[in-house]
DNA sequence: ACTGGCGTTGACGTCGGCGTCAGGGCGTAG
DNA sequence: CTACGCCCTGACGCCGACGTCAACGCCAGT
């Protein structure tokens, strides 16, 4: 199989693939032509990869996964780093939300405020509006300041 | 004052402010040495912008506030253009909460299922996972494809 | 005169995850 | 022979909100 075709097979596309592979997610044999070869295992790694990343995964955090997969387990989450990283992603998850429901319940409070045509109630900043799912600092939600 | 100790007591840096002026959402008079001068108004529209931000809101979304404050209104948040950009805020913030969430409900059980050591499940996609705060596409959660 | 601290403009760097060329090669069908 | 379709590498573009550096001006204190 070359790139097209697996690229076409996990709804990604060459660019995409390369990419990952310049990251050293994603390797390939190579063909006497010097184009890319690859097989079916190469797909499951690129699956575990696109739906990581969908889910709003960092590329580096999908790497255990990879690795996992290619030490011959079944799925890529069978091994404690995977683990890991879903367990860091949860609490990130949680701490996002958390921020997310305190900044839409400010906002909400603020709109109505503003619709009933009350004065300003007071700047009610709030509380350290940091938001990254991103491994460092790409995130628009909050500032680091 | 001058843009020093502006940007200080706003708790922000010069280089913000002149950003800010480059994006035309703050006007500063000029000494005559060419030193840029503010007032006690442009703290208010200042604080108006960095709470917005703190909160997630875009730089364009905090433009409307600052055009209601310059128009002499009391809080920046008394203009029609403002609600609106409150109410669409709340509904984007909704959405990715609502879109946070499920992803994180699949995080946590593809984690209790492999902690519990048992068979992948299936890829269990997560419906649609765009979540975007920022105006135009600079967020890390979700791919647009 | 010199130092230090403030100000000025302009321009490039940052972060992730690719998109989009530019300029070439290889293989096959017409 | 030519056209088409796939592949290759390398390099710049993009998005927001600034950080950081360069090279300079202006003013006060010693």
């Amino acid at each position: 199989m070359r790139i097209g075709e697996l690229a076409a097979r996990a709804g990604t596309t060459t660019r995409a693939l390369r990419y990952y592979e310049s990251r050293g997610l994603l390797t390939a044999r190579r063909g006497p032509n010097g184009h890319r070869v690859y097989g079916e295992d190469d797909l499951r790694l690129l699956r575990q990869i696109r739906t990581l990343q969908d889910s709003g995964f960092g590329l580096e955090e999908t790497r255990p996964f990879v690795e996992c997969l290619r030490a011959g387990h079944p799925s890529g989450d069978a091994c404690p780093a995977s683990l890991d990283v879903y367990r860091r992603k949860l609490a990130e998850l949680d701490a996002c939300i958390a921020q997310l429901q305190a900044v839409r319940d400010t906002v909400r409070e603020r709109l109505t405020r503003a619709e009933t045509g009350a004065g300003t109630p007071a700047p009610a900043a709030v509380p350290e509006p940091r938001c990254e799912l991103a491994p460092h600092g790409a995130g628009p939600i909050g500032r680091t300041g």
